[in-house]
DNA sequence: GAGGCGTGGGC
DNA sequence: TGCCCAAGCCT
């Protein structure tokens, strides 16, 4: 049944209608001042908005914090060893974000005297921050006008227009789109820019949208034809390959160590420390021969328990299946890049989540045995 | 500009 | 259970 159509809403009432709902409903969050208050340094924004980037706000919170509490000051984080700033990422994923993060503190250092310049385009240069973090970190820690237009936004503003086409072919309208709603009003940029991503992150949810709750539901097209839930229109989907390797967990003879390696610094998981591996291919290794010669050259190793349940992680974009070899190693000469770990600090090391699986499987089996 | 890049939680 | 997804950036 076809909808009468709508009268068009201004931007500056649609504006101070978000602004009012936000005023009422947003959450408290670590990051995030009251509304109207001053804002949060923007050293905490922009912290925030790095690990706010493709993570929910539940992961992020106890990271955050665990930064924030280990280094308070900018200052404090660019005098860092990178080594630490890994293995206090470890886990949130994203790991390019981690050596971003603390290039990009060393360039604020160097560049702006350790203050993050006020200024969108100036953002934009540092690393690891692109035109949405721009944008927020601009609004949210400055209260300077700026669209920042992430997936939320997108999806707010897909279906109010009732946009039945993918969003990646919508994405000049979009952007414009924010930007009529931002230069609609010339105070509270920051709240603005939250309350929008507020309204996607808590009533415009990609399932379930809460539209009686919505303050903009009078002129929601997608809404008042009641098809807000099936949209935006997802991408086509594709299969994820799964791709199989086998991972050592190499003891010492005491049984007190084990052997870790670090990753090149580029690509999957880069810089993260890992155990030694084959590689991961789209077919199993075929003999024990081809899995060996993947060993640590100066280790030699005689007996191998191969553990009973394969680890299974999903990577983004391929889905990995990885055989547990456990064994115990007798030659200790490792080389740059490898070390042997007291076992009691393994989990202190810049492990990525597939590897704590691996070494939680270890464990696991060590016990039983 | 399309693809690479993690992880844990919700349904 | 398996699938989908979450405040993107970089090359």
């Amino acid at each position: 049944m076809p909808v009468p159509p709508r009268k068009t809403i201004p931007a500056a009432v649609l504006r101070k209608t978000l602004l009012d709902w936000y005023d009422a409903h947003c959450r408290d969050l670590p990051w995030r001042s009251p509304p109207s208050a001053t804002p949060p340094p923007a050293y905490r924004v922009w912290l925030s908005e790095i690990m706010l980037q493709q993570t929910t706000v539940t992961a992020v919170i106890p990271y955050f914090l665990k930064f924030l509490k280990k280094w308070p000051q900018i200052e404090n984080l660019a005098a860092a060893d990178r080594e630490d700033v890994l293995e206090a990422w470890a886990g949130l994923g994203y790991y390019a974000r981690a050596r971003n993060l603390h290039q990009c503190a060393r360039a604020v250092m160097e560049n702006y005297g350790g203050d993050f310049p006020a200024d969108e385009a100036e953002l934009r240069k540092l690393p690891g921050i692109g035109p949405y973090t721009a944008a927020a970190v601009a609004s949210i820690a400055f209260d300077i006008p700026a669209a920042a237009v992430d997936g939320n936004v997108e999806r707010v503003i897909a279906r109010y227009h009732g946009l039945k086409t993918p969003l990646r072919d919508n994405k000049k309208f979009l952007k414009s789109e924010a930007e009529k709603l931002v230069f609609a009003g010339k105070t509270r940029a920051g709240d603005f820019t939250q309350s929008l991503m507020e309204l996607g992150a808590t009533l415009c949810t990609p399932k379930n949208p809460q539209c009686g709750r919505c303050p903009w539901q009078g002129g929601c097209v997608a809404h008042l034809n009641g098809i807000a839930a099936d949209l935006p229109v997802p991408p086509p989907k594709t299969v994820k390959p799964v791709r199989y390797g086998t991972v050592f967990v190499l003891f010492c003879p005491d049984k007190k160590s084990v052997f870790l390696q670090k990753r090149p610094d580029d690509g999957l998981l880069g810089g993260m420390t890992e155990f030694p591996s084959t590689p991961w291919n789209e077919t199993p290794p075929k003999t024990g021969k081809d899995i060996k010669k993947y060993l640590p050259q100066t280790v030699k190793t005689a007996e191998w328990q191969v553990l009973p349940e394969e680890i299974v992680h999903h990577f983004t974009h391929f889905t990995l299946r990885l055989s547990v070899w456990q064994g115990c190693g007798t030659e200790t000469s490792a080389e740059n890049r490898q070390s042997w770990v007291p076992a009691a600090e393994v989990e202190q090391r810049a492990l990525p989540g597939v590897m704590q699986k691996v070494w939680r499987a270890a464990l696991e089996s060590f016990k039983r045995k």
